[in-house]
DNA sequence: CAACAATTGTTAATCGTTTTCAATGGGCAA
DNA sequence: TTGCCCATTGAAAACGATTAACAATTGTTG
């Protein structure tokens, strides 16, 4: 029933090596095989089956990239830099989500295991950090846009501490005092080291850190209006608020301009990610940017460099990452 | 270097054909072989090659989503009933992007082709109808959230004439008589409904159509700020303006807003998808909702009983949508 | 205890490619 | 004419799994 490259080889009157060379652009055949392999190629519609040829050459020149869910629209700008890095190398980028759940990221690594991929990129892990490293001296493993507390894979992301750093003494800068952090109870390293770099920058400023200005939540826009609230709620209202994404520092300002509080004056925001949103909301949102394009384009380079090396570069690259100022901060 | 099916027998003290029958969990196999494969299994970390087997089953359990980018965030509901539907049946989703460019999409369908999947489903189709239509008859193929003016392919949508109906019927229900329209430049058969819906609309109005009061564009929210722009610049404005996409309706009232315009008074908006802005924004923007989930899990369903089945269903399926009511409409 | 049935194990073919290696034939120099 | 080399070509062996057909072993029963 299927057309093989028998049937192209009947049709066109040569061996099945003829028409595979033809296929693969080999150069010793001759001007009339490639004219007849073509024609029959053409007139028998076929395409080449490509589980038989991933079996016989032992890869497909496909990677796998795993994210939590497409809802992060910033993955649309990494998975742009990972495609253009793969195709440039003859490889194809296929995208699953793990919806959150390592039991569902494991499934998915199995088709890494299963050589039904070359190799993975992990944008959210949610497995251990003990079980991916073991995993990565085995298959052709990276994580981007986060960051294994075992420092021994291959990994391409921003300094996530220094990003809260930069994000909290900002808004140091403008005078405040009292700032809110809006965090996610999922404690994925980039939001601890995001927490981290907000300690550290208050502490440099000689503010003591108060653990009632930290709420802990989900990473939608219901827990920055939530937590907005609480933190309102306090005694002693904080003056700004930083979140570890846009998301949730929308959903936070929903609340303050519901709630008569003038952002950018009464209360300044800092979010995280620049997605497309926080330059349309009313105010425009204050916030961090990381380099999608480049950190999908450098995941893949050196992920593909250690396809072919049996000395994998198991570093972790951090690109730098900038801060985009707006009305939130009063800008 | 790598372990096979042999490894484990040899290690197991079994042939392969044992090993190969307790990992598919036939009947006629022995405790004691049970116990030792696994534990060969388990000691070598052996996983089946998916290459191996896929060849000789000639099937892969894959199925192929292809979508334009992550960008729309209501694909992340559709994929979802997807793999609800996918994993029920024990298929694996996998999803590509198209970068909305014909080419690329018609290579991401060469997986098909080649069996590296075993069918997949078109969501933002930019090859032509016939094309597509054409590689129906071969292959297992679907489209989702779209149609094609070619009748003869599975799909599952919605009815976007309706539902541009709909929206913009209830627009004249408020009083309008000047009703915009935002849209797109690219003629994807979703927006030519919805176009044609808002026209049907109008006439059974009575109101003459008025080609001034439609702006084409792309998908993004600078489309609609533009749009909204250029609309209020006519000499005679309209009263209310129903977009193709929440994304363009919320850069659209980003204008409003901006120029002092009360937006659910002076200016009504009707957007499309639901999207999670479309309440957080201020004003929340009235909408038309897609059973996104629902969508997902039919057309996966549905191309699922197509591929064991050798009289393909080629039918449409019209889901129902709904209007979402909120401030920019007034309500 | 023989004969047969039921259970378990083995061999070898198969899926569709690529690739090695050997064979073929033509052209050219001696 | 003969021998040699080169360019093409084809036959057959992989790749790693599944599975049908068959063989061997064990258990049951008259």
């Amino acid at each position: 029933m299927n057309i093989t490259i028998k049937d192209v080889a009947r049709a066109a009157n040569v061996s099945v090596a003829t028409v595979s060379r033809v296929l693969n652009n080999k150069n010793n055949v001759s001007e009339d095989a490639i004219q007849a392999v073509n024609r029959a190629v053409e007139e028998l519609g076929y395409s080449p089956n490509f589980l038989g040829r991933d079996l016989r050459k032992s890869e497909t020149k496909r990677i796998l990239a795993i994210i939590g869910s497409t809802e992060q629209s910033f993955y649309n700008d990494v998975l742009r830099g990972m495609q253009d890095a793969a195709y440039a190398e003859g490889y194809d980028v296929l995208i699953a989500t793990t919806r959150n759940d390592a039991e569902h990221e494991m499934h998915l690594l199995g088709m890494l295991f299963s050589r039904a991929v070359d190799g993975a990129v992990l944008m959210a892990p949610r497995l251990d950090s003990k079980t991916i490293s073991d995993l990565s001296k085995r298959y052709k493993l990276a994580i981007c846009l986060e960051r294994l507390n075992i420092d021994d894979i291959l990994c391409v992301t921003i300094d996530n501490e220094r990003a809260g750093f930069d994000a909290t003494s900002y808004l140091i800068g403008k005078g405040r005092r009292r700032i809110g952090l809006i965090t996610t109870e999922i404690r994925s390293q980039s939001s601890v080291d995001r927490e981290n770099g907000y300690k550290r920058a208050l502490k440099e400023a000689g503010i003591p850190f108060d653990e009632k200005l930290v709420y802990y939540g989900d990473y939608d826009a219901d827990t920055g209006t939530k937590g907005c609230e609480e933190l309102m709620s306090l005694d002693n209202k904080p003056d700004a608020i930083f979140s570890i994404s846009d998301t949730i520092s929308i959903g936070a300002m929903t609340y303050a301009v519901q709630h008569g509080i003038t952002v950018g004056k009464d209360l300044l925001f800092f979010g995280f990610d620049n997605i497309a949103y926080s330059h349309m909301f009313i105010p425009k949102l204050s916030t961090v940017e990381q380099p999608c394009y480049l950190l999908g384009k450098t995941v893949i380079e050196k992920l593909i460099v250690n396809m072919k090396s049996d000395t994998p570069d198991k570093s972790t690259y951090k690109l730098p990452h900038s801060l985009i100022l707006r009305e939130s901060t009063g800008d």
